[in-house]
RNA sequence: GCGGGGAUAGCCAAGUGGUCAAAGGCGAACGCCUCAAGAGCGUUUCUCGUAGGAGUUCAAGGGUUCGACUCCCUUUCCCCGCACCA
């Protein structure tokens, strides 16, 4: 960036400081909102746009005369922070890295990130400095971070109301779990196994003497089939007392059941060896033996299988390998599950098809999906079994199981290992006395689709997206032990989940300014339910400020749009109107949301810790945060995705300067006005109609497009036309002044700067530009419309001629060719229309002459723009006179001689081809 | 795997039945300007063409239609989400 822009965008933030605090006031209100940042670290371009699209929108509106509000926080409650300031305190290379190195964090303040709310302060200050340096018109009179105590007493009383409406309850939670963090891990807290699900199996309790061998199973349905167990004489089993019962089952699952809920205690162990051949029952399958297998692995489920030859291939060959060697041989597998295209025995059938030769063999893994997708899809039970669909009775025989047979749940991945980035190696846990949020409720999803119904969504395809998420949303664990944040008001053990804690907060925004005045102590629900709700309750503080907030959220609620990238739309966009469905009555109900799309760095997705950034301040300072705004914008509609191309944007800026460059010289300019001029400010109409409509409707791309490059190839032809004239004063001044503030919301910066020249005030508050249609002179941007397409075809003409022209002979169309052209146009039967031209005695006298005209003319109607085929048959130009009145011009721009005629007064054999529109030229 | 959205010229992208060889921007080439470079301006940028035209294109294949980038079906590939995490 040069030092010019520098000073310039330095001077122009002074002017904006304080101005864009915004006050309820007459005017009509437009309120947007963000999904607020989590301030771990640097802002880098892509978050650039997610704050720079809605500003743009911010200032469409304010200079449309809307009273704007455009507020920002910080979101800083979470477990992220915590777990850099613990890497950052114990020197680790790679944190350190990323806070000193890319987000280049100066080391004193790097010192102090031990402590985590030191980091959020530190970056919520950077987001905040570097917001406003991208020329951000936020009214930061109410930023607020989520853990201050003033927030928080919101916060409470939020989740009194969720509590009260029954949606907050409590259950057990199976999650993943790290034991040396001592702390359940997300997806980015791990280093391996990011992928793994976790698999509810149930356990079937085999009776072994006193004591149960649990086997874990996904489908319980198929304990009918079972024929034997499987046991690795390879290792050594423990015995264990789970819940005061005797448990035999592999060291690691002593491990894990220990996470899930259940009291275990070792008390001996038994080598597999030692299981061999042993008997155990269950009453669903009698008496089985447990017999050796070497792909029964420890460390999955219980570390002993149960065997259903019949439907699990891997039972099957297990069993014909013992088979084939002379063992075992009275064991039969036992049919359960009638599936269609499969006979008696599915496993048995597929392998032997598939040619499998034993238990290594890698095809097993497929052909077992194979089977069991085949059997939960179409499968019945036999009757003997109660007949069902094996989907529904899979949960049947579960349940019965569980209440009858002593089976329990066991949780697990489905694929492993599953490692922390601490290294150690992540199980399953069950959480106790979580709270969930129920989102699971019909009738509170039915709220939200009822809501869905009456939103503007933006763009219109992520409408479905919403309506499947409510569908699919299950109960959410909304209670955690570890990161910043509020406390649960009616068990302060917990703490609200950061999501959670983050749903209604946009209400909380037109009210943060005021708020900040009361002490916190005297925030009771009480306050809140009088600001938000309008509840009277005896004795409330602060009565005069209590009532400048209720007035205050009254005036900006409903909130117009909500701003997010389109990641969010799966959590809390949806969770968001969950909450507002509760808490506010109807008429406060959000209105709208527009959904972005992600961003991409140099053809690369962006990602911190992989190094592939740039920082937002880095852009601005290297090129000036209009041409970052600009190429931002310029780069793809707000839904759809970007990249950030360091080697495309430098153009942007030099296409800024020729705007400034343009401006100045129209503000200079003091010619004469002529008739070209008329054409001019007829097409500014034009663009700012739909300028102004792309902005209505987001459309910030298409609105530079029209705005910007619209524009500039109507002054270049303008300029073309007037050659070495000036433009009239007058006009250039107007063109000025629209253009700089159609762009002003664009490129605030430059257009402020500008506007100081051109009127009073600021740019960013100036009225937006009106449509005048009293301006719009349709026979002048046809006579131009026809100058330039008869110029196109010359020079095409002239690009394949070898012979050097001397002189170009312009032959415009008789008049009863217009009256094909129009009856052609006019007519309503399109397909007859040739018939019913030559019907006409006037074209039909002109015999073979007239029916090819007839003809071209058709072609040409389908060739011109439909549009302008209305406009000019309306019109009628005088096409002589527009060539006669150009001839100076087109003999100036052509450098050759230039003569108009009528084709019906040339013999040149040539000029009896024009057309209406579309003279014939002859190049001599 | 499941759900949602996509695929248009070197790149970004507009375009939902004839107006389309397909807007606009970027990039590139050439010309003008200049001592020169850059900027600026002009032209070109699927192929062919000594007259404004013709031919082949809009992921691939098939279909509907007088006519498809646009509607339907199939396939391939890409992006987003799949949860306790911001």
């Amino acid at each position: 960036m040069t030092e010019e822009t520098q000073a310039l965008e330095a001077s122009v933030r002074k002017k904006w400081e304080g101005v864009f605090i915004a006050t309820p006031s007459d005017k009509e209100k437009f309120y947007l909102n963000v999904a607020y940042p989590y301030p771990s670290g640097a802002m880098h371009v892509g978050h650039g746009r997610t704050y720079i699209v809605p500003d743009v929108i911010a200032r469409f509106w304010r200079m449309r005369g809307r009273e704007v509000l455009y507020p920002m926080a910080f979101h800083v409650t979470g477990a992220p922070v915590i777990g850099i300031s613990k890497r950052i305190a114990r020197k680790d290379e790679s944190a350190i890295k990323l806070y000193r190195d890319l987000y280049k964090v100066p080391q004193d303040v790097l010192d102090t990130f031990t402590d985590p709310l030191n980091i959020v302060n530190h970056f919520s200050n950077e987001y905040e400095r570097v917001m406003t340096s991208a020329g951000l018109s936020i009214d930061w009179s109410r930023r607020f971070t989520t853990v201050e105590p003033t927030y928080s007493k919101f916060i409470e009383w939020q989740w009194q109301h969720l509590r009260a409406a029954g949606h907050v309850n409590k259950g057990a939670h199976p999650v993943r779990y790290c034991p040396q963090c001592e702390n359940p891990v997300g997806d980015h807290d791990l280093l391996e196994g990011d992928k793994a699900e976790i698999q509810k199996f149930t356990l079937i309790m085999f009776s072994y003497g006193d004591a149960f061998v649990p086997c874990a199973t996904l489908r319980p349905e198929t304990i009918y089939g079972v024929t034997n167990l499987w046991v690795n004489p390879g290792i050594t089993y423990v015995r264990c007392q789970v819940d005061g019962k005797e448990w035999i089952l592999s060291r690691e699952a002593m491990e894990k059941i220990g996470l899930q809920d259940h009291d275990v205690k070792e008390i001996g162990t038994i080598p597999g060896t030692e299981l061999v051949d042993k008997k155990v029952s269950h009453p669903f399958c009698g008496e089985v033996t447990i017999l050796p297998a070497v792909f029964v692995d420890p460390d999955m489920a219980t570390g002993l299988v149960m065997s259903v030859p019949a439907h699990a291939p891997y039972d099957y060959i297990a069993l014909r390998d013992l088979q084939q060697k002379g063992k075992y041989t009275d064991i039969k597998p036992v049919g359960l599950i009638k599936v269609e295209g499969y006979g008696e025995f599915p496993a048995v059938e597929a392998v032997e098809k598939a040619d499998i030769i034993n238990q290594d063999d890698p095809n097993l893994e497929e052909l077992t999906q194979t089977v069991y997708s085949a059997e939960h899809a179409t499968g019945k039970m036999y009757e003997q079994y109660g007949g069902k669909p094996v989907k529904i009775a899979r949960e049947e025989v579960a349940e019965v199981l569980n209440e009858k047979h002593h089976s329990g749940i066991m949780y697990e991945f489905d694929t492993r290992p599953v490692v922390c980035r601490c290294g150690a190696r992540v199980f399953v846990k069950v959480l106790h006395d979580q709270w969930f949020l129920e989102y699971s409720d019909p009738a509170w999803k039915q709220q939200v689709k009822d809501q869905l119904e009456n939103m503007e969504l933006v763009p219109a395809e992520v409408r479905t997206e919403f309506y499947r998420t409510v569908d699919w949303l299950k109960d959410w664990a909304c209670s955690r032990r570890i990161g910043l944040g509020t406390r649960m008001p009616w068990d302060p053990e917990w703490l609200i989940e950061p999501l959670s804690d983050s749903t209604i907060y946009m209400a909380y925004y037109t009210i943060a300014s005021r708020i900040k005045h009361i002490d916190p102590a005297l925030l009771t629900p009480e306050v809140f339910d009088y600001i938000f709700l309008g509840k009277e309750t005896e004795n409330l503080p602060e009565r005069e400020r209590l009532d400048g907030m209720r007035k205050e959220f009254q005036y900006w609620y409903p909130y117009n749009f909500r701003f997010s990238a389109k990641d969010l739309i799966s959590n809390h966009l949806t969770f968001q109107l969950f909450h507002h469905c509760t808490i506010f009555p109807k008429e406060y109900l959000p209105h709208g949301m527009v959904v972005f799309g992600m961003g991409l760095l140099n053809g690369a997705k962006m990602s911190s810790s992989k190094g592939n950034v740039y920082l937002l301040e880095d852009a601005i300072n290297d090129f000036g945060a209009d041409t970052v705004r600009m190429f931002l914008i310029g780069s793809g509609e707000p839904w759809q995705d970007f990249d950030w191309r360091n080697d495309l944007v430098s153009s942007t800026r030099k296409q800024i300067e020729r705007f400034v460059a343009t401006i100045k010289e129209s503000l200079a300019s003091d010619g004469p006005e002529t008739d070209i001029d008329q054409w001019l400010i007829s097409r500014m109409q034009n663009h700012i109609g739909m300028v102004t409509k792309a902005m209505e409707n987001f459309q910030t791309r298409q609105a530079l497009q029209e705005s910007f490059f619209g524009i500039e190839s109507d002054i270049k032809w303008y300029r073309r036309r007037l050659g070495q004239e000036t433009g009239g004063r007058e006009t250039m001044k107007y063109l000025s002044s629209v253009w700089v503030r159609l762009l002003a919301p664009i490129i605030p910066f430059t257009c402020e700067d500008l506007w100081k020249d051109i009127s009073d005030g600021l740019v960013s508050f100036a009225s937006w530009p009106e449509q005048d249609s009293s301006r719009i002179n349709q026979s002048a941007e046809i006579a131009e419309e026809l100058l330039v397409r008869t110029i196109e075809d010359i020079e095409s003409i002239l690009r394949i001629l070898k012979t050097p022209p001397r002189k170009i002979t312009i032959s415009v169309a008789p008049s009863w060719k217009w009256d094909i052209l129009t009856l052609i146009a006019e007519a309503t039967d399109k397909k007859n229309v040739i018939r019913d031209v030559m019907q006409k005695e006037d074209i039909k006298a002109r015999g073979k002459e007239a029916a090819d005209a007839v003809k071209q003319c058709t072609n040409l109607f389908h060739k011109l723009p439909s549009d302008l085929v209305e406009r000019i048959v309306q019109s009628k130009p005088d096409e002589f006179s527009i060539f006669t009145n150009a001839s100076v011009f087109l003999s100036k721009d052509t450098n050759l001689e230039i003569e108009v005629i009528r084709s019906d007064e040339c013999r040149h054999m040539k000029a009896g081809s024009a057309l209406p529109f579309k003279p014939a030229i002859i190049i001599e």
